[in-house]
DNA sequence: TTTTGAGTTGTTCGA
DNA sequence: GTCGAACAACTCAAA
């Protein structure tokens, strides 16, 4: 073993192209050792049938045959990394460990219990910024604070956006730098994680897709058109490069360069606040009785609810993992403000079901439905499904896909009635919250 | 420090 | 059918 060598750590990036941590890696004067580990702390917590392990699985073996075409090899273990980031570390000799920063609560811990074991043996731990365009302190008020309200961020997020932030990190040309390997070692399957091998759903494609970007103002809202990019699942687990497809929305449609700022300032929220990765960002709204009614909840999961177009988002999301944007919002604004359960139980599901789950997102999206999240949308505001109906699907083309029986005999009666139960929660709201 | 204007995606009512 | 205002009140950002 080569006593010059530091360690690249695959997470949330699984692709060689565009990556910063590696390529501040491969430019570090090191033979650089990639690595990759599944996590049985996250996997312990999946049911076998998840599919974005599947997902996963797939995108680490097309990293591990490019690295295997580079002469080196992607080194897959499975444990947990605050014990085997350590040993590996000692196993090749490795100086430094680079890796590309994460802003949950969890990987945060996680990443000061390394930095710390790692430093009682004279290793650094290098994180980058890979996962969005601007982080942490980035993008703050005059006053040194983070922002909580959208629309002064995004003004700031623009102004301060500079070449340095959308620059393509071009590794390729470093690949003499992995270290060479001549036994290819093969990867271990599904079954031996203890996971289904067998999707159920399909993956979105990994290209970024000009076209869906170009009509996305227009078209996004409806969910019977094909009209939203499908990106996320690849931005969540990095299969894509954010700054590569920020360059094309900058280029190409400024409300789909919105969404990623969005998803940029959830990610520093999640990171300045990481209580409201599980509670009320306000904490006032923790006070809310929700009335958490199961049978409630499991008709809402089903797509039983008798509101078509909730019933086919739900469907939708049961079925292939992924749900429309408004429609998620509809769904949202149902189960809080219809029903009157917690958001928690929502947000939960959707953790379950949403291949492009992203925690800082959803926590976000979640509390902006319920009134309790930062810049979020005022109690009294209740979508009104029939409504939303009218406006978003009014040729019931989604709606019929998805409940195929929505206006005869069969289809279920509504389960509560929208004028009676918004009326009740908004008084609800109120009371808890002059109280 | 005080003041002022503004705040993702809505709904309902009445003219 | 269309339009503007009210919904209810607060917090945030910036001058």
């Amino acid at each position: 073993m080569e006593n010059n060598t530091v360690l690249f750590w695959h997470r949330r990036d699984l692709r060689i192209h565009d990556n910063h941590g590696l390529y501040k890696s491969l430019t570090s004067g090191y033979k650089v050792v990639p690595i990759f580990i599944f996590d049985t702390t996250i996997l312990s917590k999946l049911k076998s049938d998840d599919q974005r392990v599947i997902f996963i699985h797939q995108f680490v073996k097309k990293l591990k045959n490019q690295y295997q075409s580079f002469g080196s090899d992607l080194h897959v273990y499975v444990g947990n990394p605050i014990d085997l980031i350590p040993s590996l570390a000692q196993k090749y000799k490795a100086k430094k460990v680079f890796t590309n920063r994460d802003y949950e609560p969890y990987a945060l811990e996680r990443d000061k219990t390394i930095f710390e074991k790692l430093k009682l043996s004279e290793i650094d731990f290098i994180g980058s910024k890979d996962h969005v365009i601007s982080e942490k302190n980035e993008v703050i008020k005059d006053d040194g604070k983070p922002y909580t309200v959208f629309t002064p961020y995004s003004k700031k997020w623009k102004s301060i956006l500079s070449d340095e932030h959308l620059k393509s990190y071009e590794t390729t040309k470093h690949t003499n730098q992995l270290l060479s390997f001549s036994e290819k070692s093969t990867l271990i399957s599904l079954e031996e994680l203890g996971f289904q091998k067998e999707a159920k759903v399909n993956f979105p494609e990994d290209r970024t897709a000009i076209s869906v970007l170009s009509n996305y103002s227009e078209q996004r809202d409806f969910p019977a058109v094909n009209g939203t990019s499908k990106l996320g699942v690849h931005l969540r687990f990095g299969t894509i490069s954010i700054r590569e497809l920020a360059n094309q929305a900058k280029q190409t449609n400024e409300t789909y360069l919105n969404e990623l700022i969005w998803r940029d300032f959830y990610q520093m929220i999640i990171y300045h606040f990481p209580h409201s990765a599980e509670n009320s960002f306000r904490p006032a709204y923790d006070r809310i009785p929700w009335e958490n009614n199961e049978t409630l909840f499991k008709a809402w999961c089903e797509g039983k609810t008798g509101y078509p177009l909730v019933d086919a988002g739900m469907r939708e999301l049961n079925t292939t993992g992924h749900m429309h944007n408004r429609v998620r919002m509809v769904v949202a604004s149902f189960l809080t403000k219809h029903l009157l359960i917690d958001w928690r139980w929502g947000a939960a599901y959707f953790a379950e079901k949403l291949l492009d789950f992203e925690l800082a997102s959803n926590s976000g999206g979640w509390q902006w439905a319920a009134g309790s999240g930062c810049d979020a949308a005022p109690y009294f505001r209740i979508f009104n499904p029939t409504l939303q109906l009218e406006k978003f699907d009014k040729e019931l083309r989604y709606v019929k896909h998805w409940v195929p029986e929505y206006g005869t005999a069969s289809y279920v009666k509504p389960i509560v009635e929208h004028a009676i139960v918004t009326k009740r929660t908004i008084a609800v709201f109120k009371e808890t919250l002059n109280s």
